[in-house]
DNA sequence: CGTGAGGAGTGTATACTCCTCACGGTGCTATACT
């Protein structure tokens, strides 16, 4: 039976988008989004996120504000809409000139406009809340929230402070949307985003079409012909993920010499360069695109046939996200990756900046003496630090709660206790428990590379690890990764594949790795096989007390939460440490784990 | 954490080894120049 809601929103669909169907998941998100609930949308790319916001538009009466980490992401948007002929849009960022962001806001505060694009920095004036919150906003959208997460607590701080955006917009219920969101980054988005009880919409992250293969390899020059060869050989068009801008230059001259069309594409280049490149891509004319992780958001390519990987990246959201841009048109693509365990190093580098303590210390103290509110403008100016720099440090500061966010977002005031212990001891104080605050979050990036890790070097099902990361389960063998199927690395002419250097032997884990692996020697195809279904059998019987999703406490590392199990092994994240495999058998013995209710 | 460039040392090979050191990804915005 139909409600009088998802009427609406079908007929809305239909009348004004042309769109005939809609999916159950958009029409349950678009339903909680008239209700006036928070939401968090993943949904696979292609499943059409962003019509759980567009219908609604059309209905709310008022302006929708679309939070969009990309300016170039906020153009495409724009240019889909204008086909809709209903939804008048307009943007505000640093890329138009002024004179267009002056003609633009007239109309936002003539109300002539339905849907406003801007990045998380915009909101982070209180020029522009102000002009916002006059024309009262009915949602807010946080486009790419994963981005909340994965850029919110370093690099794009202005992120964890849309929180206080939303305030000052009128407290307007929040709509996330994300394709790619293990459960701890979903918690993560909610909890920076102030979502209240949010209801959570979470598509399947399964794509069976992509098969899943990791060649391993231990001497470098090895690995880059594998990489160029494997490159050159697969069909196309194929992205070739690289680990610095200097490879992915290297690697594109390097097919561009084997007469392949290809071209690299990173942050190094100009924006001219980066959207031409883009194009001669998205046209077919590119077949190759060499790139570092700047490349991707936006690129929605059906026919991409492989996605192959020259250097792991620093965690398996990052990894899924990357591979799903292959094979969108549900046919058969590849998601390769050589794999040098040293290329980890590169990884644990960029999961392992330190917050400037100077920097806290001086803000620290700026608003320890002030009884009032001081203005970012003025912290900027005194504490000599640039507007991300200082939301970074506020936003450390405020988690230690030494200092609060004024009711109109842009002043900050100073909660140490005058009292007791000195001045400096205060400070000091504040300073340890904020950099404490920041290692804790380094503690989760780095065992999110450990993860990447386990992938890469697992004897089992590699989809099943994928999945289990995202808190899906998966039947077992899938029949589309190396380990289950043993086709370890398609046979490419004049190539060797090198397994750990062994060629041709089986693969014996170092020592010190097998304590993690817990496996002496890599089995045979059929083994593999074999022990996949065994792992399959077990999993379907006995006594789990340790699904995922259970909450558990352990004596030295707190709380966390079961993320997959398997192979008798558990895999769970805790607050404090991030992410620990766990041998069942050693859990169970030393009840080593406290199962929590719920 | 791992790599590659560059210098010092050895000691005569235009070449080795050893050591130190800089560098490595993602984007917004504001501002000063042509």
């Amino acid at each position: 039976m139909l409600t009088l809601t998802s009427r609406r929103l079908r007929g809305t669909a239909r009348r004004v988008f042309g769109w005939q169907q809609l999916r159950p998941a958009q029409l349950s998100a678009m339903k909680a989004v008239m209700k006036g609930r928070d939401v968090l949308a993943v949904m696979p790319t292609g499943a059409g996120k962003s019509a759980v916001y567009q219908v609604p538009a059309v209905l709310l009466g008022g302006p929708v504000v679309v939070v969009s980490p990309l300016i170039a992401l906020q153009r495409d948007q724009m240019q889909s809409l204008l086909g809709s002929g209903l939804l008048r849009t307009a943007a505000i960022n640093s890329a138009q000139r002024r004179r267009d962001n002056d003609t633009a806001w007239a109309r936002i505060s003539a109300s002539s406009v339905d849907v406003i694009f801007l990045a998380p920095e915009q909101l982070a004036k209180p020029d522009v809340t102000d002009r916002l919150a006059a024309v009262r906003p009915r949602l807010l959208v946080v486009d790419e929230a994963h981005c909340v997460s994965s850029w919110g607590h370093d690099f794009r701080p202005d992120y964890l402070r849309l929180r206080h955006a939303r305030e000052r917009l009128g407290n307007p219920p929040v709509l996330a949307l994300t394709a790619n969101a293990a459960a701890p980054v979903r918690r993560d988005i909610a909890e920076c985003l102030g979502m209240n009880d949010p209801v959570e919409i979470v598509a399947g992250f399964d794509r069976p079409n992509i098969r899943l293969d990791v060649s391993a390899f231990q001497d470098a020059a090895a690995k880059e012909r594998f990489v160029v060869e494997r490159a050159a050989v697969e069909e196309k068009p194929g992205i070739l993920y690289a680990g610095t801008r200097k490879a992915a230059d290297s690697y594109a001259e390097q097919l561009r010499s084997l007469g392949l069309s290809a071209a690299s594409y990173h942050a190094g280049l100009s924006p001219a360069e980066r959207r031409q490149t883009q194009d001669r891509f998205s046209s077919g004319e590119v077949d190759v695109v060499v790139a570092t992780s700047a490349f991707g958001m936006g690129i929605d390519k059906a026919n991409v046939r492989f996605v192959l990987h020259a250097s792991v990246p620093g965690s398996l959201d990052a990894y899924y996200q990357e591979i799903g841009r292959a094979g969108r048109d549900s046919a058969p693509a590849g998601a390769i990756l050589a794999y040098r365990r040293q290329d980890l190093g590169l990884q644990r580098f960029f999961a392992s900046g330190a917050p400037d303590a100077d920097a806290l210390r001086r803000v620290a103290e700026r608003l320890r003496g002030d009884a009032g509110a001081v203005s970012a403008t003025r912290l900027r100016a005194e504490c000599e630090l640039g507007a991300t720099a200082l939301s970074a440090v506020l936003n450390l500061l405020e988690e230690t709660g030494a200092v609060r966010t004024g009711r109109d977002g842009s002043r900050f005031i100073g909660a140490l206790g005058a009292d007791g212990a000195s001045a400096e001891d205060d400070v000091d104080a504040v300073v340890q428990s904020a950099l404490a605050v920041h290692s804790t979050h380094l503690k989760l990036e780095q065992s999110r590379v450990d993860m990447m890790r386990g992938y890469a070097e697992t004897t089992d099902c590699r989809r099943r690890f994928l999945l289990g990361y995202f808190g899906d389960s998966v039947p077992v063998p899938c029949g589309a990764c190396d380990n289950c199927t043993g086709a370890v690395t398609k046979p490419v002419s004049g190539l060797r594949s090198e397994r750990f250097g062994n060629a041709g032997r089986p693969y014996k884990a170092p020592a010190r790795w097998r304590r993690w692996l817990r496996v002496g020697a890599r089995s045979d195809v059929a083994a593999g096989a074999v022990r996949a279904a065994e792992t399959a059998a077990r999993h379907t019987g006995d006594e789990h007390a340790y699904l995922p999703g259970v909450r558990v406490r352990h004596d030295q590392w707190g709380q966390g939460e079961v993320m997959s199990e398997g192979d008798g092994k558990i895999t769970v994240l805790f607050k404090s440490v991030g992410y620990r495999t766990l041998s069942l058998a050693v859990v169970t013995d030393k009840q080593l784990l406290v199962a929590l209710p719920d």
